[in-house]
DNA sequence: GATCTGGAT
């Protein structure tokens, strides 16, 4: 049983707690047994008689390992008493009085029943990490809360959170902390940042190979490039290392775009007398979890993906990480025995350069899918500018949404959903994608625009991850893959899926192509789920099919591209004159490049086309447009004349760029009438008010 | 002519 387990110990403490206050708030380090424990004892004091106990995990697999867990530990059938519901995978049955599901699942079920009213008891797990759907669902609950006073409970669980903060949103609610189960871990600290971190790591690894007693080494990197660079380098060493001075040495590199046979050799134990070097993004950090680490190599930087409101473009930044993700780092290092951690950075840089939390996702994502899903919920006093987020993003990201949403037709020039954004927010998909299905079914080639949109959701698991190293070897000639017939990538997409259709989706076909096989598995999937739900308003076939003449095809072709250009309005760039470098349209003007990767053909002249729509604008080594497809000049006026009526000040209900103007419709169009009911203090205002103030200190600074 | 931190519906 799980007696063992620390929060055992406070079972009769939280559910006084838990009886008392609507919403009660869990400080668990790891290994507490909060994910599993929680539902249990909620469960036997009679919470599941009057509805079923959530609990939300922001990952799949953890989703699913814990409900096997706690089916096992009651002694049921998983997907009877105990279930889980992922995307795909619904294990859940009229029996199931305890539900695991990430989420994303419990944001799309809040979509066709915003109250939640099967639920007794919502957890909310892992909140500290802060994923763009948890802190929409804390919006969300916190709305439910006030609603179902009475009747439902809320508990936020999480490692590290701010417990403080998280309680003040929800008027102060009681905090409780259950200490983890963590080994003591000693923090070593560098005297000063090391110019190069690679070979730092290197040296620091290699000491504690030669002068530590055994236990495995998991090493932080940015990517896949540095990790690759030091597992070349560590093995050079281990071999140049006189024979039996040490024990033996396995290194093994650790990040996403490993294949995943690749990435669960770090689960098999090593060999005796052996050790490990697992050399890791920061996947390490919370996905996946390595045992028998001892020791923790931790360069203090990380990969970030941010989005920049005003120029519509993501960038992957290194950036320093935060207090909680230099302790989470380290506490990998504590999990099976006492461990050390060595930190490629001084105290005082961890005290005062770094950041106490990671900035929430939600302030570094373009938000016009999380805008499109709260209005189509409905909700009667939602305001998007005044949406009650535990961190609200900036104004200006908020106003970059709508305006996107506006140029797609899911909203219209005053801000009001459309019929179309309704449907829109129904699918399980970016704003321009789901509206790139809309218009495909208008325009007769919804298969293919579902094939391309299902390719697209897929993004970076579909290519082959090629590095550098077998690029340099290149003993393989480049896989056949179709060509997009000069139209682009969105084009070659669809005309890889299909010929996958045409080889019966055999998984050799896959490899022999350069395919990442799981990607494909899982386009597959979206495609299936996607047709389920067109079905009802489908025009035309959803199967995959391929017109045998050239003509057609080419008709087919031009058609998706046309759909395309609409659902895309939102993301589209022109040709400078002079050379092949195109210029956004729609945002602060940004000189972008066709990214290297494209299939877009250029013309006799070795010009590219003068429009197109790209999927995603990315700075990486440079600013690139990824995955474009040609469109023409008649369909891009329409887009162009709408920019030009494009009125800000209007789509967010004339409660715009202008301050003083906004504090006064804020006060008026806020109902009164729910705080009445419910008597719970607001701070929101005063976190608006914050929030705008940080708006104003920003574009001062410009 | 030079590319990809990690999650999710």
């Amino acid at each position: 049983m799980a007696s063992h387990l620390p929060i055992v110990q406070f079972e009769d403490k939280i559910m006084k707690t838990v009886e008392d206050n609507a919403v009660v708030v869990i400080i668990g380090e790891t290994g507490s047994g909060k994910s599993t424990q929680l539902s249990q004892m909620l469960h036997r004091r009679g919470y599941t008689k009057s509805g079923i106990i959530a609990v939300t995990q922001p990952r799949r697999v953890a989703a699913v390992s814990v409900a096997r867990r706690v089916a096992q530990e009651l002694g049921v059938t998983l997907g009877e008493e105990v279930g889980y519901a992922i995307r795909f995978e619904d294990r859940t049955s009229d029996l199931t009085r305890i539900k695991y599901l990430t989420d994303g699942v419990l944001l799309r079920e809040s979509l066709s029943n915003p109250e939640l009213n099967q639920y007794s008891v919502i957890i909310l797990d892992e909140a500290h990490e802060r994923s763009l759907n948890t802190d929409i669902l804390l919006g969300l609950v916190k709305r439910l809360v006030k609603m179902r006073a009475s009747k439902l409970k809320v508990l936020i669980t999480s490692a590290t959170l701010d417990g403080e903060k998280v309680s003040e949103f929800f008027s102060d609610c009681p905090v409780l902390n259950v200490p983890g189960k963590l080994y003591p871990v000693e923090i070593l600290y560098s005297e000063e940042r090391p110019k190069s971190y690679i070979e730092s790591s290197l040296r620091t690894a290699m000491d504690i190979h030669v002068r530590e007693p055994e236990g495995d080494v998991l090493i932080f990197m940015t990517g896949q490039d540095d990790i690759d660079k030091l597992v070349s380098k560590l093995e050079d060493r281990v071999q140049s290392l006189e024979e039996g001075s040490c024990m033996d040495a396995i290194i093994l590199p650790l990040h996403g775009s490993l294949p995943p046979e690749l990435q669960v050799r770090v689960f098999s134990p090593p060999p005796p007398n052996c050790r490990r070097f697992i050399v890791a993004t920061n996947i390490a950090e919370t996905s996946l979890t390595v045992d028998g680490v001892v020791y923790v190599i931790d360069s203090g930087y990380v990969k970030q993906r941010q989005y920049n409101p005003s120029t519509g473009m993501y960038s992957l930044d290194i950036i320093q990480i935060s207090k909680v993700q230099a302790n989470q780092r380290a506490g990998r290092a504590g999990r099976t025995r006492p461990g050390k951690c060595y930190r490629l950075y001084s105290s005082e840089v961890y005290q005062e350069e770094f950041l106490d939390v990671t900035v929430p996702e939600i302030q570094r994502s373009s938000l016009a899918g999380s805008v499109l899903y709260l209005k189509s919920l409905d909700l009667p006093d939602i305001d998007i500018l005044k949406f009650d987020f535990l961190d609200p993003p900036s104004f200006e990201s908020l106003e970059d949404a709508l305006k996107q949403l506006y140029l797609i037709d899911a909203i219209d020039d005053t801000g009001l959903i459309t019929s179309v954004g309704q449907t829109m927010a129904e699918l399980p998909l970016e704003p321009s994608l789901s509206r790139t299905l809309m218009e495909a079914n208008e325009n007769g080639c919804l298969s293919q625009a579902l094939t391309v949109v299902a390719m697209l959701s897929a993004e970076t698991t579909l290519l082959a991850g090629q590095s550098k190293s077998n690029e340099k070897k290149r003993k393989h000639p480049p896989p056949d893959l179709p060509d997009g017939s000069g139209w682009g990538d969105h084009v070659q997409l669809l005309q890889i899926f299909e010929q996958w259709d045409q080889n019966e989706f055999d998984i050799g076909w896959c490899k022999d192509k350069g395919l990442q096989v799981r990607g494909m598995k899982f386009v597959k999937d979206v495609r299936r789920q996607l047709s389920q739900l067109m079905q009802k308003i489908a025009k035309g076939s959803l199967n995959v099919r391929t017109n045998e003449r050239y003509k057609e095809r080419q008709r087919d072709y031009k058609n998706l591209r046309k759909a395309l250009c609409v659902g895309f309005a939102n993301k589209l760039a022109e040709r400078m004159v002079q050379h092949n470098g195109y210029r956004t349209i729609g945002f602060k003007p940004q000189l972008v490049q066709v990214h290297p990767s494209s299939t877009l053909k250029t013309d006799e002249d070795g010009m590219f086309p003068n429009y197109v729509v790209y999927h995603e604008l990315i700075a990486t080594s440079r600013p690139y447009m990824r995955n474009v497809c040609a469109v023409e000049m008649p369909w891009v006026n329409p887009i162009l004349k709408k920019l030009e009526k494009l009125n800000i000040d209007k789509l967010s209900g004339g409660s715009g760029h202008s301050i003083r103007e906004e504090s006064e419709t804020k006060v008026s169009s806020l109902p009164k009438k729910e705080e009445a009911v419910t008597g719970v203090p607001d701070d929101r205002e005063s976190r608006i008010q914050a929030a705008r103030d940080r708006f104003l200190a920003r574009k001062g600074k410009k």
